[in-house]
DNA sequence: CGAGCGCTTGATTGAGTTCAAAAATCGTGG
DNA sequence: CCACGATTTTTGAACTCAATCAAGCGCTCG
């Protein structure tokens, strides 16, 4: 997929009002996209490069909510639904190609019945899936289980960011994680 | 909202067909309604009691999900999206009376456009924008700072439930929430 | 080529677990 | 309605996994 529009490809409409509203955006690596208690939360569609959310307790500690690589959605839902200002920081890991849709808009445009019925569902349920076994994962395994199943989950994605990041998708230090790849790498004698 | 019917009531010709997949059942408190490893997932409706969803590790100890009180729908939908077998063990806490509707069916008529229209959307958004928060809290909270979180999110629960469940819910052990209320109860000195 | 960032390694600390046992509460039958 | 056994909650001591703090190494990119 190469745009969020070839969803509603057979739908001339919506798809005329859709591009209106829509940005393509080329990003370098490290453009900060949105920022906690930002207003006007936005829907970014990836296609190219990567992306990511997170947030950054009183500790001054980042949190990596979620990786956003070609192809996937992201965006503060928690902000949408409530229409509340953002929990989350975006930015791009990587040089990368976007589509923005703008709140609002994606109120009313995104959430539309077709675009829903094409992509939304499916989309948002695979979603609740993914947080499902996260959640299971933080209060039931290991550092070292979350992270076999990281690396299961998203073995494309582990060559692609730094350790420290997918330390903090885990929800450890990047010094723990060291340490658990040390111990994986020389289980002889 | 006494049946989850109510959300199509407008909609005579599916209102007919969900009423003859449709299942009410009164259980009693501790009944199990699924347990882990069952081919056929099924969706619930709370009309009245509680559900909770919960898995249980290889030390046997129970993790909770999620609750769901009067109002709520539970399922697995991990399950229910990959079409896989259940991951989840769900059971009644309260003598409760629910409606039940089968897998399959769930994925034919309960996900059909209008069901999604009227209450799937919103349901599913709301969801995710709980789980959000629920693994941020997770990654970045200390267990006293997530009590007092519960506290704020479901008041209405902490009542309802035993402490050993709501301690369950947070990731900790009976123990250690109680000394966390130990603390709160005595900040004087 | 140097400064800074990312990764590793080690020593110390601490939040929460585990284990155990007593105190409080619940629920069920008589 | 009370009593008694079972379950839940509390309390305490010892332990453990991962966090924190600190120091050193190796890149890379500016």
């Amino acid at each position: 997929m190469t745009s969020l529009l070839d969803n509603i490809k057979d739908n001339a409409d919506l798809l005329e009002q859709m591009s209106k509203v829509m940005v393509t955006k080329t990003v370098k690596k490290g453009t900060l996209l949105q920022k906690k208690y930002d207003e006007n939360s936005k829907v970014y569609f990836v296609k190219k490069g990567c992306l990511r959310s997170y947030t950054i307790d009183d500790k001054e500690k980042e949190h990596i909510f979620m990786f956003a690589p070609e192809g996937w959605i992201i965006s503060d839902i928690e902000s949408q639904v409530n229409n509340a200002p953002t929990e989350l920081y975006i930015d791009a890991i990587e040089d990368s190609e976007i589509e923005i849709m703008p709140r609002g808009n994606a109120d009313e445009l995104f959430f539309a019945k077709e675009m829903v019925d094409n992509i939304g569902i499916s989309r948002l349920m695979k979603r609740i899936s993914v947080l499902q076994r996260r959640v299971i994962m933080l209060m039931s395994a290991t550092a070292l289980q979350r992270y076999n199943d990281f690396l299961e989950m998203y073995p494309n994605i582990v060559q692609r960011v730094p350790q420290k990041m997918i330390a903090s998708y885990l929800g450890i230090t990047p010094e723990a994680l060291s340490k658990i790849r040390g111990q994986l790498a020389k289980p002889k004698k």
